[in-house]
DNA sequence: TACCCTACCAAGCACTTGCTTGGGTCGCGA
DNA sequence: TCGCGACCCAAGCAAGTGCTTGGTAGGGTA
């Protein structure tokens, strides 16, 4: 009910090159810091034009980071769904997080970098509605974890949450698409980190 | 050469409570974001009467960013000259770093969020020159470290750096100073993650 | 031919931004 | 008592902000 506000869907084509190219600038330099005119400018109009697509910039970001999060989540509700281990199913979640910072990276990285400032408009009241559904899953798999033997006890749980949650995401700061490692490559390192350690066991 | 720029530093204290009260701003809502009549509002006078401490708004953040580093950089140097071994100075430098988002949380705030902007102006470039300095000194401790036989030799260097230092300063995201967590507590739980790992180790 | 649709331009409006200018007040040392 | 510096106000400027308005070119459709 957030996304779909604008005018009758056109056929899709400039309409989607329009977001692609808002998204990339909205991810380098942050919303606010994103002007209509740079976005028109990068798509070769002027800028009143965007509004023949879209009825304001806010709406931008809002159809870019609703549509995103809706397949993310279709990806984690099928992982919680299945009949893995807590722990297989910890490990599936950071590689379905580390595949969206590759295939939506612009979209991973506005949500970093800008989710704190739009959830201040009510419009966008439904990522703070997300964060507490992610919340509930990652302590709600550690904690299972912590139950099946699995994962160590004497941890905090909502201190083991953050830092994975953190971790994770933070990532998209640095990770380019297309480069040398792929998701998995980092995912495979990552989970070693968080599950062994970075220290030499003996023996 | 980059902080004082400003009218000969009068006695002190007017000018450090506002600076104080930027540093606030700054961090609540992005340096671009923040307004020098919020600055001015927050402190009781109109923007125009700032200009009477301050010559821009950009040499705001600079004396805050600058004064900063130069404090934390005496710490880690202190550690890295020190005769500890590698995963102790390690230790250190994690432990040094908790406690800078625990006494100058809005100037580590500022930093983590606006860095990539402020470093697009020339007057920043020590921003660059310290980001430098400080990959030198996690990888070197790292390379020290499996050197030493203290950590494991299997994972990418590179890639434990960029783990490291994010899942540190990420913190600053959620960690609130005067909260229930000492910076110390939350640094034996980073560090135990980190270098033991989550999983139950049998035995 | 008459009509509608998509996609855009040209111009500008109301507002916000960082910063400037020209003053004023008050306390303190000489 | 006088001057001076610290501190602040009132008013406003130039540039930039999101968005609106009225219009046009070109293609499809009846």
């Amino acid at each position: 009910m957030s996304a779909a506000s604008t005018p009758e869907r056109p056929a899709g084509g400039r309409r989607e090159e329009l977001l692609a190219i808002a998204a990339r600038l909205f991810a380098e330099r942050g919303f606010k810091n994103t002007t209509v005119r740079d976005i028109a400018d990068a798509a070769g109009i002027l800028s009143g034009s965007l509004y023949h697509h879209f009825d304001s910039k806010e709406s931008m970001v809002d159809e870019l980071l609703d549509t995103f999060q809706r397949e993310l989540w279709k990806e984690y509700d099928a992982i919680t769904g299945s009949d893995l281990s807590p722990r297989a199913k910890l490990e599936a979640v950071v590689r379905a997080s580390f595949d969206a910072i590759d295939h939506h990276h612009s979209e991973v990285a506005i949500f970093q970098n800008d989710a704190s400032y739009l959830i201040g408009f009510e419009r966008f009241g439904y990522l703070e509605e997300r964060n507490v559904r992610f919340r509930r899953l990652w302590t709600g798999l550690l904690e299972a974890g912590v139950e099946a033997g699995e994962l160590r006890a004497d941890l905090d749980v909502e201190l083991v949450y953050r830092f994975l949650r953190d971790t994770v995401w933070v990532a998209v700061r640095w990770y380019r698409p297309g480069g040398e490692l792929s998701p998995s490559q980092v995912a495979d390192q990552y989970l070693t980190i968080l599950l062994e350690g970075i220290a030499k066991t003996d023996g």
